[in-house]
RNA sequence: GCCCUUGUAGCUCAGUGGUAGAGCACUCCCUUGGUAAGGGAGAGGUCGCGUGUUCGAUCCACGCCAAGGGCACCA
């Protein structure tokens, strides 16, 4: 007879074999009611599950993350079962849990459309009301093959084909919707109360170009109202520090039509570029990399000995003069090594380093373009260092601390870190990848940090480390990679004379902090609001006159303020003080000057500070001391 | 590249088969005001581009371009 262990220690036995829901209902109503699965020993299972034997129990309600997970897998199952009532041409796919919702793919003819959306979401919380119980039930594998075929549901039919022969499926019954999952699923659709369709998509089956596309319906699901209402709060905020509405606003960039994937950099934006470029030149002189600048165009024959040409020919750009074919620079690594074969390299040049703010070009897909954060134009921090096998895990170590170090002066802390392994398409002996591969864990590992591994999503030349840091709203972009490549140099002919006095072939790692300029930025952006710490501001300060009697005091104090290096701007217009204060907060402006006749009599300014802080009266001395002081730290606001 | 959606003034957006409208921004005038919008006047648009249907197209159809949301891709 069943002992079962509560999650508490507690134990409790029962005279026979019983369900999750029962032990739920005889530990109380309340439970029994909010029961949307149990955890058997670990394991996720129905309400339903009979337990026969002595366990480990929790009763899973939408307290928890998994309780959370089954709703929205269920919601997704409840919305197939609505598109099916409402479209029954459409044929079902599948529909997994992602983060914050769900979505479910089908196969159908006729697009869905916005309005759709809202139909189907009015179906699913009818279906939802009537409260169907969700029922499990094992079928054959072949016969669940057989009923699927036989409701033409030909995508599901196929998928379970791909289950081993012998094995049994599960299927879900909802009122008249059958669905192939491997559950858990809540014990009925009345649980299914807070949920919102967001939007349609294409996708492929299967996740292959190749394949049939399919529509794609996403949405969201959650327990309690409120927590629907946050995430769509929340879905908001992100929407007004999206760095194109914010680029265009504080007049940092811009992009027209007739350049799609390339950027326009304005004045205030080309200032916090070049705050950010002076900042990785110093990077690169304290790290020991030597600043170099390659050609915009190469012969194309380059790019066939590099490897690239076969790789990503569709990709680039290339232009012809001459009869002769030239590829516009993807990658800056080819012509790093052309500097580094213009001289008889020895084992004591190594490890060489240099470092480029390389203007790269490339043909990305239309519909890859994002703003500044996909692009064809753009700009890396890419560096390349000459090494030996013996050296790559020193300069991974030492790669880690930097790139820490500048994130930490960005602003950002959280950094992911993974490895991306050899890919299907790929040059280098299955050795030589091993060995590459088995470098960067050990770099990592010396270095202390824990990592995910990425199976095949290596560069074709070697695997990777990636860095992906996180946003101020929780957002994850790659930014920073090194990558171990045994193939390039050798291909190039990069070769340098060992201690042994004979020729040896270096290894060269790729790597890249910031990545992409033009993304970093996009990244800073969203992750500010656009309300730059001092040191990036493309306007400092901005000294306002109260009328015009104080306009010679407000240009002394502008000058001043210039003079001592800081980015200044003035607005001495005829406006009253309230408008001219409104105008430059909303640009987001880190401080605010006033001077009216009391400082000008006195001497002081009147400072103002980001997010209405009245700081005061003081000398011009002391608030250059202080904002000298503030931009040096690189810190928020002191 | 594929699917869906969108494209009207500098920006945000209304609108109509009979050659267009608001708010903000801009220019000028009045106001010289002490910490987030003072008042008045004015200027500004080949309605993304092209072809077709029509007496007539910004509106309808088709094609193209670009953008947005996804998918696929990302050296």
């Amino acid at each position: 007879m069943p002992v079962i262990t509560l999650p508490d220690g507690s134990k409790r036995e029962y005279a026979q074999a019983l369900t999750v829901a029962e032990v739920a209902a005889s530990i109380g109503a309340g439970l029994a009611k909010a029961a949307l699965a149990g955890r058997v020993d670990g394991a996720l299972v129905d309400t339903s599950f009979l337990i026969e034997r002595d366990v480990q129990l929790a009763i899973v309600t939408d307290k928890e993350a998994d309780g959370l997970d089954i709703i929205r897998h269920s919601t997704s199952h409840l919305m197939a079962y609505a598109v099916k009532e409402l479209f029954p041409e459409a044929q079902v796919t599948i529909g997994p849990v992602i983060e914050n919702g769900f979505y479910y793919d089908f196969a159908c003819q006729r697009p869905f459309t916005p309005e759709d959306l809202a139909t189907i979401e009015k179906r699913m919380a009818e279906l939802a009301k009537k409260d169907f119980p969700v029922t499990r039930e094992v079928w054959s594998r072949d016969n669940a093959v057989e009923f699927f075929k036989s409701i033409g549901e030909h995508y599901k039919a196929e998928l379970i084909s791909a289950i081993p022969q012998g094995e049994d499926v599960s299927l879900y019954r909802e009122g008249d919707f059958v669905d192939l999952c491997r559950g858990p699923h809540v014990p009925s659709t009345g649980k299914l109360k807070v949920f919102k369709l967001m939007k349609v998509a294409g996708s492929y089956w299967r996740g292959d170009q190749n394949n049939a596309q399919l529509q794609r319906i996403y949405g969201t699901a959650w327990a309690k109202k409120d927590e629907l209402d946050a995430y769509l709060h929340m879905l908001e905020e992100a929407e007004k520090r999206d760095h194109r509405k914010l680029g265009r606003q504080l007049d940092l960039f811009h992009l027209q039509e007739e350049a799609p994937g390339l950027v326009f950099w304005h004045p205030h934006g080309w200032t916090v570029w070049q705050e950010i470029e002076q900042y990785m030149r110093r990077v690169y002189r304290d790290n020991g990399y030597q600043e170099v600048r390659c050609p915009q165009i190469l012969d194309l024959s380059l790019w066939e000995k590099s490897g690239h040409l076969a790789h990503f020919k569709d990709n680039m750009f290339t232009t012809t003069s001459e009869n002769r074919d030239y590829g516009v620079k993807p990658m800056n690594c080819p012509g790093h090594v052309q500097i580094f074969n213009t001289d008889v390299r020895s084992y004591r040049d190594l490890p060489l380093r240099y470092g480029e703010f390389g203007s790269c070009h490339r043909n990305e897909p239309s519909g890859a373009l994002h703003g500044v954060m996909r692009v064809r134009g753009f700009t890396q921090d890419d560096g390349h260092i000459f090494c030996t096998e013996e050296q790559i895990s020193s300069e991974v170590i030492a790669f880690n601390l930097l790139l820490r170090k500048v994130y930490e002066d960005f602003g950002f802390t959280n950094v992911a870190v993974k490895i991306a392994l050899r890919p299907e398409g790929r040059v280098g002996s299955d050795e030589v990848w091993d060995k590459a591969e088995e470098a960067l864990r050990s770099g990592l590992r010396a270095s202390g940090l824990e990592w995910t591994e990425l199976p095949g999503e290596g560069a074709f030349y070697g695997p990777k480390i990636e860095f992906h840091i996180k946003d101020a709203i929780g957002r994850s972009w790659q930014c920073g990679t090194i990558q171990v490549d045994f193939s390039m140099p050798g291909r190039l002919g990069a070769e340098y004379v060992g201690e042994d006095n004979s020729r040896h072939t270096p290894v060269m790692l790729h790597r890249a902090i910031l990545g992409s300029l033009e993304r970093f930025i996009g990244i800073l952006v969203e992750n500010h609001a656009g309300a730059f710490p001092l040191w990036l501001a493309p306007v400092q300060v901005v000294v306002m006159n109260i009328s015009e009697a104080q306009t010679d005091y407000a240009e002394d104090v502008a000058k001043m303020l210039r003079d001592a290096g800081l980015r200044v701007e003035s607005d001495l217009r005829g406006e009253k003080i309230n408008y001219k204060i409104r105008e430059h907060s909303l640009l987001k402006r880190p401080y605010i000057v006033v001077v009216g006749d009391r400082e000008k009599a006195a001497g002081l300014v009147a400072l103002r500070a980001r997010g209405n802080q009245d700081l005061g009266q003081m000398s011009p001395q002391a608030l250059i001391e202080r904002l000298l002081h503030e931009k040096c730290s690189r810190s928020a606001a002191v």
